[in-house]
DNA sequence: ATTTAAATTTAGATATGTCTAAAAATTATT
DNA sequence: AATAATTTTTAGACATATCTAAATTTAAAT
């Protein structure tokens, strides 16, 4: 069994080595998980001893075979269990992340696999991010971000890469929510703001909140 | 916001100050939470300057009125969980006390009050245990044990006293679940064992047993 | 009322996970 | 290639929660 600390750290391990599975460097642990990097040192010292790293001094980390199974186990936990908090508890998408944060480390295999039946083995969650089977084979998707859509190409909104309240109370605001349609009619060349039609209504929204927007060309 | 095993501890003294709020010992405490009494001792130190216990050393400990409200609200929120994991996971009632152990520290009134929703207001969890309401109240019950029930009067079960899925289980063979009619046909002066008829077909069980079983006579 | 026994507390140690400050290694710059 | 800047690691400290062993207090027994 593994402490929340170390399940923590796997699970930032493991999304910031991306899909290319690349070296993680001390910092960006720091960073992702808002600590020290001599704190990031220690631990990972200590989770390549446990075997779910691999870990060269000075080189950065990258999950071993049991340790991304684990941290992929942890995601498919928090996702599950924001759907069961928005879908049957009537939470908004803004709400569930720390609770989910703290559902996630909750042991039981058992647990997650009827929780995943009674949610009906959903795909994605709320925030369109998938989810892993029991298998820990994660739903293929063609998203991209709203910000690599060409103009006037017809697109559906599957997603957001950002899970910040803020960010998506905003998008609330704009009335862009998953399953809207979407389409690009002009980008600003003076700061690449994006005049956009949402569900047939005109709207304007910045690059960065365009280039954390989920969509599927239809 | 409090540790798990502060929670631990606070749960602990409200369990063995029973119902009279008697003082509980350091030595009940450690044998309670399978700990040693010098832990306990340590605990009870940090717990008494916190302002959650009455404490003077070498004469046990009593619940602050902020403690009890504390450990009250834990104790909801591991039978509310208790409901959820046996009424729509399917659980059997022997195999969720370690699972709402471990869900009872996730902090979040509002996940509480939510669940709480979903689940209807349950009055009691899968062993017939109180859960209190938002308010801190137990419903009241006039429930006893088994045991006390007179000879030939007609009883129904309401709950159990023991959690361990060794007793549950061999209460589900026994065909003895909440909601049982029962009836105590005779008394073993031997061994104070008791002949019993349940929902109509006739049983034997020990007097610890019998103790360990809540009914509310009809 | 002593003595004995039991319960409780303290002292000192260990493990986890964090921190600051300093040292060492790597990378970038001139 | 040598120096500067950055990154990473080590050393030493601290807080939490536990332990063993010893000391202390309370309760029981003679």
């Amino acid at each position: 069994m593994f402490t929340q600390a170390e399940e923590n750290y796997l699970k930032a391990i493991l999304k910031l080595s991306g899909k290319d599975k690349k070296s993680v460097s001390t910092n960006a642990i720091a960073e992702e998980l808002q600590t020290r990097a001599s704190s990031v040192s220690d631990m990972v010292k200590k989770l390549s001893e446990k075997g779910l790293i691999h870990y060269i001094k000075y080189q950065g980390v990258s999950l071993s075979k049991e340790g991304h199974n684990l941290a992929v186990h942890i995601v498919r936990k928090h996702r599950l269990w924001e759907v069961f908090l928005v879908d049957h508890l009537n939470f908004k998408w803004d709400e569930v992340h720390d609770i989910a944060e703290q559902l996630e480390h909750i042991h039981s295999l058992e647990l997650v696999n009827k929780l995943d039946a009674f949610l009906n083995f959903p795909s994605h969650d709320p925030h369109g991010d998938p989810i892993p089977n029991a298998y820990g084979e994660f739903p293929k998707s063609s998203a991209i971000p709203l910000s690599d859509l060409p103009l006037k190409s017809e697109a559906c909104v599957v997603g957001v890469e950002m899970d910040e309240p803020n960010f998506l109370k905003y998008l609330d605001k704009l009335h862009i929510s998953i399953g809207s349609s979407i389409r690009i009619l002009d980008v600003n060349e003076f700061d690449n703001s994006l005049d956009i039609v949402i569900d047939g209504k005109q709207g304007h929204i910045s690059v960065d909140v365009a280039k954390n927007i989920l969509i599927s060309v239809l």
